[in-house]
DNA sequence: CGTTTTTGACCAGCGC
DNA sequence: GCGCTGGTCAAAAACG
């Protein structure tokens, strides 16, 4: 099963989480768990149940459909474990004597007041994400209408077009999911099945070939029409994006491969993060001088998913882990974690990178919903050959706990829309090409396809930018949450150790 | 002896 | 076109 944020547990309502393994819940409000609206909660690790949260939490599913707060609400209190036990008892308790204290009478009933307070907050909240749903819908019509134009016209092979399809295909996506899951928050679907993520499922037929090489590329819906493109799985020899090329060939493709780079200090060779791996290169990098060691996952036969490691040139003490791929086989469980969070990182990034791309996003609203409040844990890059997003779990030993991360580092080469965020600092982006090398910064200022080859979505934006917020909005509330990236490197950390591995009597042929 | 690591060679992309 | 660089291959060596 791909992985994917979709709730995987036995009925009730779902609960966007990265992976039944992984330690992570996300509640769709604060009401509830006391902090802000999404919040990334950290499943208890000692809870043994494993699909339950502890004691007087409750979950609530994320919800944009019509379906009302109040609904879910008593759905949550009923599913809820420890309401449930309680409401067991207080009936076994009633049974048995009537002796029931005035004071438990008191503080039921304010209990029961500031649960209805808190269900008319989520009716108003409910009406709101409606209003959202509606202008989604709205703005879905508008563009599969435009869409039809565009094919009446024989344009299909314009770029235009295909580019007005896959903002359909991202909001069509979108609407579907939130008229088929209710109660739930889906991914548009190519967020999901984008690069790594896309490839899980499918056996690998790379078994007569050496291994690494032949993995097809992701056979995801908007990779359907792409024929030309690279049949090697390894998108880092990326094309890069020229006006002559068609949209078939694009390389929006190769640059949905997202890799994901762990920041982590440890002595160790490489982090433990359950999977086997084999060496099969070794090369000295630029501007490093501690090797970077190549390995790929001997888990499987072929399976396509390859790691750098290497040392970082200013602080040896930190290793850089870079993945790369998705694993075509059983994960231990060991490994889930790490695989979850890589997975669900490079879904976020990929996310940000896509609607990004097709410059429809504002980058000051990306950079200010997608990681909003995280720490410099989390740093997106696009202006590298591939996207990257870097987990830095170096910093303070136990920045997770904290409720409110320092502000975010966030940056994407948007050299014409607006201004990018100024990030504090950027420490944490190595190895990776300036901005004005990167495909992706080639194809959002590529100055042929601005004034020849989308002229007319220059003057017709294919998405208003105010329907753009509202899409985004949808995914953003999700990962956006201010604790996502923190929770994300929260489930790294758990398979790494912390991070601060005692030194092992290793061989340790990265330094 | 099978597996893993090492390491020089090779290839492709990219910038000049 | 050439050189640089990153990434990979594959034969040899090392290891258990």
């Amino acid at each position: 099963m791909t992985q994917s944020y979709m709730d995987r547990r036995g009925g009730g309502a779902g609960v966007l989480t990265l992976d039944t393994s992984a330690p992570l819940f996300l509640a769709s409000s604060s009401n509830y768990v006391g902090t802000g609206g999404g919040v990334l909660k950290r499943k208890q690790p000692t809870d043994s149940s494993d699909h339950h949260l502890g004691t007087g939490a409750i979950e609530f599913p994320i919800s944009l459909n019509a379906r009302s707060h109040a609904e879910m609400a008593e759905e949550a209190l009923s599913s809820n474990p420890a309401v449930a036990d309680e409401k067991k008892k207080n009936t076994n308790e009633t049974s048995m004597v009537e002796q029931v204290d005035d004071e438990d009478d008191k503080e039921g009933r304010n209990e029961l007041a500031a649960m209805q307070a808190e269900l008319a907050r989520m009716n108003e909240e409910n009406q709101k994400l409606r209003l959202l749903l509606s202008q989604v819908s709205a703005s879905y019509s508008a563009l599969e209408m435009h869409l039809a134009t565009l094919t009446r016209q024989g344009h299909q092979r314009n770029n235009e077009s295909w580019k007005a399809r896959e903002v359909i295909e991202v909001m069509g996506a979108t609407v579907d999911a939130m008229n088929r899951d209710r109660g739930r928050v889906i991914f548009p679907r190519h967020f999901m099945e984008l690069g790594p993520a896309a490839e899980e499922d499918k056996p690998s037929n790379s078994s007569t070939a050496s291994p690494g090489r032949s993995s097809p590329p992701p056979d995801n819906l908007l990779y359907k029409n792409d024929e030309n493109l690279d049949p090697s799985w390894n998108t880092n020899k990326a094309l890069k994006f020229t006006p002559t090329k068609t949209a078939e060939q694009t390389p929006l493709a190769t640059m949905r491969k997202a890799r994901v780079s762990v920041r982590a200090r440890s002595e160790l060779t490489m982090i433990a993060d359950g999977c086997h791996w084999r060496k099969y290169g070794q090369k000295i990098a630029k501007g490093n001088p501690c090797p970077r060691a190549y390995y790929r996952c001997t888990m499987a036969t072929g399976c396509p998913v390859r790691k750098q490691v290497q040392r970082c040139a200013d602080d040896r003490s930190i290793l850089i882990t870079t993945y790369e791929g998705n694993h075509n086989h059983p994960l231990p469980p060991a490994a889930m974690a790490m695989k979850s969070t890589t997975s669900a990182a490079a879904s976020m990034l990929l996310s940000g990178s896509m609607t990004s791309t097709d410059g429809l996003m504002n980058s000051n609203f990306l950079a200010s919903t997608v990681l909003p409040c995280s720490s410099s844990m989390a740093t997106v890059s696009a202006s590298a050959p591939f996207p990257t997003v870097t987990l830095d779990l170096t910093q303070d030993p136990n920045p997770l706990l904290s409720k409110r991360p320092p502000a975010a580092q966030f940056h994407f080469p948007f050299p014409s829309g607006g201004a990018p965020p100024q990030p504090q600092s950027l420490p944490h982006v190595h190895g990776q090409k300036l901005l004005n090398q990167s495909a992706f910064s080639e194809f959002q200022t590529s100055p042929q396809m601005a004034a020849s080859q989308l002229p007319q979505q220059r003057a017709q934006p294919v998405v208003p930018p105010s329907l753009t917020e509202a899409v985004s909005a949808a995914t953003a509330a999700i990962t956006a949450d201010p604790n996502f990236a923190a929770a994300l490197a929260d489930a790294i950390k758990s398979v790494i150790g912390g991070g601060h591995r005692p030194p092992v009597n290793s061989s340790d042929n990265i330094m």
